[in-house]
DNA sequence: CAACTAAGACTGTCTTAGCTA
DNA sequence: TAGCTAAGACAGTCTTAGTTG
């Protein structure tokens, strides 16, 4: 139960509450056994256990948001921009990548 | 070893290449003992196995890339995102923040 | 030297069976 | 209902000791 580790469950945490679901209901939405659902998103929430990737992939569907994003690891500059890049129309994200090319 | 592992390993890969490091030198530069870096970052590599996130953060910090790039999950326009958003000055990141965040 | 591998030792997660607000 | 927890079963990683290109 590391720091690094409650890190990444309060940004499974704060995608979940963004959604407005359960640890329960998030858990069987991404394919996990109705009977352990809520045990195992529990434990990733708090930072006890860690979930394998492909199941961070589900979750990240679920919820909605790039898998990248729960990696954000402290930086909120980087979480944010993964939110709102998932989100924006494709002609916003070329301006954007029109943007950061530039400077090379 | 699963196929996001193995997706996880060839960005932990491109970033070393990138860095112009050994796998042996990359391992020792994040603080593996010198007798085991070479092995551990191997198996990382080839998605065999997975470091703990404290692992990826010295990683991440040696290859000066955002911990998120190696979890772009197969998007390349997220994991090029992140490259330049964390390689840009500070006045370009507010105008992409601006310019993602007109949309809202 | 650089990349890679098997296998036992070791460390982690998952399921079961609960409790608490 | 929702959030949470302990502990044995189970599945993973890490170290050792090498081989291969």
């Amino acid at each position: 139960m590391s720091e690094v580790d409650q890190q990444w469950g309060a940004m499974l945490k704060q995608a979940r509450l963004a959604a407005g679901l359960s640890q329960k209901s998030l858990g069987i939405q991404a394919g996990i056994d109705e009977f352990v659902a809520s045990t195992r998103i529990n434990r990733y929430e708090l930072g006890v256990h860690r979930p394998d990737l492909l199941t961070v992939r589900k979750l990240a569907k679920v919820l909605d948001v790039p898998v990248a994003f729960f990696f954000a690891d402290g930086d909120d500059d980087i979480a944010s921009l993964l939110i709102s890049f998932h989100q924006a129309k494709a002609s916003t994200r070329r301006e954007v990548q029109k943007l950061l090319d530039k400077e090379k």
